[in-house]
DNA sequence: TTGAAAGCGCTAACAG
DNA sequence: CTGTTAGCGCTTTCAA
């Protein structure tokens, strides 16, 4: 601790005690500068109608005392708190980080702050953390929901909280959600499979339940139903992602009788397990991803994938949310983001057997 | 909208326009229920003293106006906002991933909230962000800071601001810091090149006014002099690292007279762009590079790496936020994470000329 | 067990 | 141009 540190510590020491450390509020600062309090508040906020002399001495006092506006306070008397709230599943998965930076980034256009945090899949946590942020009273959310009945937002949206729901839609109640084009995105990528000659193609997907990855199970399923083909249960896996059990998934439809020769695989997660599993068979087998991620064209073969533009996801949901914040009540609203396929090599092989 | 949502309109809609989009107060509880304002404040938080009768008045009144506890103005009376602010250079990046997430969860395990920003390694924005923070009275901060100047955070902290700093050091005042070892990290990196055989090893690395960046460059330099090698300035590359510029400084330093056989590239970003340049050229290269990220290991070669431990970068500094909020003031310390080298082939060929 | 009154630090509304 | 007053919705204090 310096010197001018401890200096410091014993001027704001002088100030009455409250619950911030003692520190000084306009009151004190007024005192100070021998104005009113609204006066100080004037110089605070850059509002007019104060003498340059009036606002030195006020400013002068400020830079003393080193006093900062309290925006609890000033929060509570306007109501608005400047800040969103964004919900989403994993803070860690690469997918979301440039889709929160892209929420933060429109966030700070309109001078609010960002309040997030991670549901870890789990539908309870994400709703104590709706309403942890509600409590806050952030001026809007934006949810990557976990759960699928969000009826316990009721309350909060007719209150006035505009709420975007992003890469999934909400469940019970009508709100605005921001959505990449699972279905489409998942069939055209099958279907390249198809058009380089593959059959038997398998698909290793995340648990059914949620949104997207019943959205891409049904676009495969359409693709082969498309091409004329009938799916056998053995060449489709659902469940949790983790790598053990989509693993074994692949290896599984990979070897007995009649082999898949391609697998789809329904995110960014399972497409990594499934070219590590590849990298070690023995057989060349074709790769389409769902989600693009950083070194697919790195990867001898390049990953072929389905790409969805998480950043732009964020912005658009985020750019949404303050429409609603600042205009007319909307109706509520469906946007679908386009996919793309991104060519590199794996969905380009043909069958080995 | 369904009906049920209609009418919770209409229900809010009776009570006194405030600025909170016409939400019920404890106030309005209290009426509906026909008990102290006092009473409702002790069911709300779960305080004894409350017959299990007028407790259910009271749950009932709540449910029927859909009343949620405003934390804004609890803060505002109690001192504490049970949130953190975590500021840090850019939430997109997959470094800042897990860190950030790791932030959170010791955040949730003591129930607080985490507020969150990107500077963008921009000095200036870092400041306005942490004084926003400090201005919502977050209750500690954990700081990766972009610039080299801290004192204007002395009386947030002599106020009472818990402030950790990770990653970097702060610069002109006395705080916490957690840090990877980026000193041995790099020099043990560059020493594992020389180890096999190589003895002009290139380095590419962030702006030097970086801290972590300065240090790398001091490993560098120390392991190549404990060698007895004369580094040579064209080996040496420091400054932005976009991709361009980076692209540019390798295939400089390997071509022309005496090329480097080896590169020792400074962070994860740079790493990448290397291993892209390499795999366009036509000799082979030793490649190490500090930061360990996602697919290094199915690369060919595989990418050896000096890795730090993001998560527990983030754990360590937010547990020492945790304990200075909780317990009595503790000198500041420095606390250092080791590096650990992981070997997967770039790193272990031999000199190509 | 319950409630009335005071006040957290700020801004809105209205005087001077 | 400046200051005073009255809350924002909650918790604290203290009395019933």
């Amino acid at each position: 601790m310096t010197t001018t540190g401890q200096r410091t510590v014993a001027e704001t020491a002088r100030h009455p005690a409250n619950r911030y450390g003692n520190r000084p509020t306009m009151k004190d600062v007024a005192a100070r500068a021998g104005v009113g309090l609204k006066t100080v508040s004037r110089v605070v906020n850059g509002e007019p109608g104060v003498t340059p002399d009036t606002e030195r001495r006020v400013q002068d006092a400020i830079d003393a005392l080193g006093f900062r506006r309290n925006d609890s306070a000033r929060v509570l008397r306007k109501g608005r708190t400047a800040s969103i709230g964004l919900v989403l599943e994993d803070l860690a998965d690469p997918f979301y980080g440039p889709l929160s930076r892209a929420v933060e980034e429109v966030a700070r256009e309109h001078g609010a702050l960002l309040i997030n945090g991670s549901s870890a899949e789990d539908p309870e946590r994400e709703q104590e953390l709706v309403l942890a942020l509600c409590a806050r009273r952030v001026d809007g959310l934006v949810v990557i929901p976990a759960g699928d009945d969000h009826r316990y937002l009721e309350p909060e949206i007719a209150a006035g909280v505009a709420t975007v729901f992003v890469d999934r839609p909400a469940g019970g109640i009508d709100a605005d959600v921001v959505l990449s084009d699972s279905f489409g995105g998942a069939r055209d990528g099958v279907r390249h499979l198809l058009d380089h000659g593959h059959h038997r193609v398998g698909f290793i997907g995340d648990q059914p339940r949620i949104h997207t990855a019943a959205e891409r199970l049904r676009g495969y399923r359409a693709a082969m139903e498309d091409a004329g083909i009938a799916t056998e249960d053995r060449w489709i896996s659902l469940g949790v992602t983790d790598p053990v059990r989509v693993a074994e998934a692949a290896e599984a439809m990979l070897t007995g009788q009649d082999p898949v020769t391609a697998i789809f695989a329904g995110n960014n997660r399972v497409t990594v397990t499934v070219v590590r599993v590849l990298a070690e068979f023995p057989r060349e087998v074709a790769l389409v991803g769902f989600d693009d991620f950083e070194l697919a064209d790195l990867l001898r073969p390049g990953v072929t994938v389905v790409a969805q533009d998480a950043a732009r996801l964020g912005r658009t949901a985020a750019e949404r949310l303050f429409q609603r914040l600042e205009g007319a009540p909307y109706a509520t609203e469906r946007i679908d983001l386009p996919t793309r396929l991104i060519q590199r090599g794996s969905g380009e092989l043909p069958p080995s057997v």
